[in-house]
DNA sequence: ACTTCTATCAACATTATTGTCAATAAGGAA
DNA sequence: TTCCTTATTGACAATAATGTTGATAGAAGT
């Protein structure tokens, strides 16, 4: 381990990578107040000149946490996606993983965070091309109708994400939101999707 | 109209409720940077010194407001729900319009908030007895088994929720969220429950 | 060893934001 | 009118947060 008073010298991506990783943390623990680059940089044992120096500002760094953290959402969902959507025995699993990625609740903060950003600065930062749910969309639509692609990728995704901007919550606020009972949700939603899909592809009964 | 040097002088009750609705406007146009207590002020013509003689301090003034948005929720979920949920036949009319109110975007951002604030800190200044959810999933008991009023409530309420919180970027991230889709989406969800609540309540065949 | 590069830091500077206070004035009551 | 209460305000004070700078020190190459 490092003495005391020994400086600690990282390469300049190591730094990012690090203090990104304290950011994210202290985003989830403490909200927005938590990141403050005094205090970010405290929680490395850094000075908040250090995190300047590899940032130039403290609202870059929060820029590099929106999209670092959108980028990430982007990749789980991507890998949750290939190989699985083709069968039709698959599909409600592949609905259950999508739901479980999206409603974790890091990425339930970073929904929260872009809701409070003002206009449409936050989603820009995600990322120029991150057209996170047109990528869901293009894939459901290979195997059902638009009508239906957008009607199922839309409930699982407002689901899913206000699953995971309340999940913290939602137990105070009157609704079983442990572990189990969230299980128990997603089979059943998955189960009512399967139905769903089922009718409405011999004449959109429910309609 | 009051001259330019002259002093409006309101009653202290009228004071906090104006203070309040530029809060509410301002968060939704500029986030939570548009909290700041000399900005509110600005809004109204009034120094911040007087803000902080009817709050107090800022965060007693961030906090009312969160009381406040968190109050209007209840007050407008309770007037939909008096009187609607008794026949089979208003039951999907009923859903839609518990979406509809939660699924407004100044709601949105109140629950946004919520996810953003440092532990249960949040939920505990809606009110000490806001067991918003809970009261929904009481009426719905009357009316079919708890597990299917679980699964309802908690489908129509976690996605509202997420419309809500991501109405602005759902559309630069893929999906097609204007007004009519939607409008189109809550007929297809209440639709969806509806065949769902049928079946179910003849054996649970969902499972 | 020597040099070069640059991550690191303490101290300082600047701005932003909140909070305090004494004086003023609007409105109602006596 | 006169008195009293208190909403209102400008000026000031106190922090809080971000940003700047010159010097220092690891690490890698020559």
């Amino acid at each position: 381990m490092p003495a005391q008073g020994r400086r600690v010298r990282r390469t300049s991506e190591q730094a990012r990578e690090e203090i990104l990783a304290v950011a994210r943390t202290r985003l989830l623990e403490h909200g927005i107040e938590g990141l403050k680059i005094a205090d970010v940089a405290r929680d490395l044992r850094m000075s908040h000149a250090t995190l300047l120096h590899h940032f130039g500002s403290s609202e870059a760094m929060r820029t590099a946490l929106i999209t670092r953290m959108g980028a990430d959402v982007l990749t789980e969902l991507l890998a949750t996606m290939d190989g699985a959507q083709a069968s039709e025995s698959q599909r409600a699993r592949w609905l259950s993983t999508t739901f479980a990625t999206l409603a974790e609740q890091r990425h339930g903060q970073l929904f929260a965070w872009l809701a409070l950003q003002p206009g449409q600065t936050g989603v820009d930062q995600v990322g120029p091309t991150a057209n996170l749910f047109g990528e869901l969309l293009g894939r459901m639509r290979k195997v059902m109708p638009l009508r239906e692609a957008q009607f199922v990728v839309m409930l699982v995704v407002t689901s899913a994400i206000g699953m995971g901007v309340s999940r913290g919550w939602l137990g105070a606020m009157g609704l079983p939101a442990d572990e189990p009972a969230i299980a128990g949700f997603v089979r059943r939603l998955a189960a009512l999707l399967t139905v769903q899909l089922g009718t409405s592809s011999a004449g959109d009964a429910a309609r």
